[in-house]
DNA sequence: GGGCTGAATAATATCGATATTTTTGGCTGA
DNA sequence: TCAGCCAAAAATATCGATATTATTCAGCCC
């Protein structure tokens, strides 16, 4: 007679604990190289040490976190090195996913892709117009479109790294924007990415791809 | 005054685990689709429940199986499909790891390469004459040879991707292995990349490499 | 003074027990 | 006969307490 609950009410502490966790690593709020003890995210995350320790575990798996054996978990590090390498390997994976998308390419792919930029644009880069405020809505657009791109490669394994590269940028991104925000209109970067995907030109398209990188490296690596 | 004892022994129960766990799903010991009941490991693996959840947090985050929210872990299943697109994925990622590694090149890297394929050539593919009995010495330098070919190509985040997919595939091969054992030469395809690999000629020594996978995924495929 | 030793301290890793949730299986009523 | 429902059983998820391992730091010997 109850009524049907959100699964969200219901999932395990273990899962909610590691996307909690996850954000806060992802949005810079522990810090790199942050040590990660049991008893203080027990405490601040109000739950026992076992969901906290599973948590930890999935993260250390994905790379986010680090387990030293026996003496806990630390937030991976970052440095300009490890930056430089996560560009390079994402232009050379993304353009080939790219690549691979285009050669399958379908109506209904292209249809998708256009939709995921057009409501990209409709959006707001920052909350403020003052000082950078980030905008959920448009980080969330802005993931979609950019795996929407290479959802037609055809490999769940190859758009799983794309994925995971993503996101590993995206928090470089996040603690870059902590320190400066930079200016900058990427939504021209899109378009011609679309544009080039539109007109089904496979090498213009990558190159697009690959400037769109390689500027958000460029940009992070000077504020650092 | 005591003396230093190998890491071994003081590793975590968590990471013993997880080792143990995931070779027994590699080698198909737990097959795939199977139920894992935290019990009936806890009792197999002989350790409580913490350790056996852990271990299986971070094979669940690796792919090796699959967790079902409130309802326990299953080994992740197989099907002809996934195998394909396993393949697929293979050749692609691969193909731009030896390329980018063959950019690179070395003398070191060369020397290490026909170095892993000499061991390789000299250790006995079965333990028996007869039947095949995997040799876990062939298999260790086997990874090992192929790895290296790929270790130069400059990004750790390209090599880890294909290390999983490589361990994906061993997983393919090992279920594969419990119904049939096909005897084939494949000291002649690794002869034949590493020759080009030397020679510098980037593209035949791809074309080498994805003859050679798409030759074991055949394989596999034709006997299930 | 500086490095070493060894308790005291703090943290991690693990266990056993409990609370929740899912699954099972028999019972009821149409 | 069969769907629907409730209680019993089994399993997962979580907690609190304990055992183990790292770290700290004062005292000591050279």
């Amino acid at each position: 007679m109850t009524t049907e609950l959100a699964p969200e009410s219901v999932a395990s502490l273990t899962l909610s604990t590691y996307e909690r966790l996850r954000a806060d690593v992802l949005s810079g709020t522990w810090t790199p190289g942050l040590k990660l003890g049991i008893e203080s995210l027990r405490e601040h995350y109000g739950t026992g040490a076992t969901p906290i320790r599973e948590a930890l575990n999935r993260l250390a798996a994905e790379g986010w976190v680090q387990h030293m054996d026996q003496r806990g978990f630390v937030v991976t590090p970052v440095s300009e090195e490890a930056l430089c390498e996560l560009a390079k390997t994402r232009v050379w994976v993304e353009t080939l996913a790219l690549t691979q998308a285009m050669q399958a390419s379908t109506p209904e792919w292209e249809e998708a892709i256009v939709l995921a930029l057009h409501r990209l644009s409709k959006t707001p880069r920052s909350l403020s117009k003052e000082n950078y405020l980030e905008n959920p809505a448009w980080e969330k657009l802005h993931r979609e479109f950019h795996l929407a791109l290479l959802s037609n490669c055809g490999s769940r394994w190859l758009l799983g790294f794309c994925e995971q590269l993503y996101d590993q940028a995206y928090r470089y991104r996040q603690l870059a924007m902590k320190s400066a925000y930079k200016r900058r209109d990427e939504s021209d970067e899109h378009k011609q990415v679309v544009d080039a995907v539109v007109a089904g030109n496979v090498a213009p398209a990558c190159a697009a791809l690959t400037h769109h990188y390689e500027k958000t490296a460029q940009i992070i690596l000077s504020i650092e």
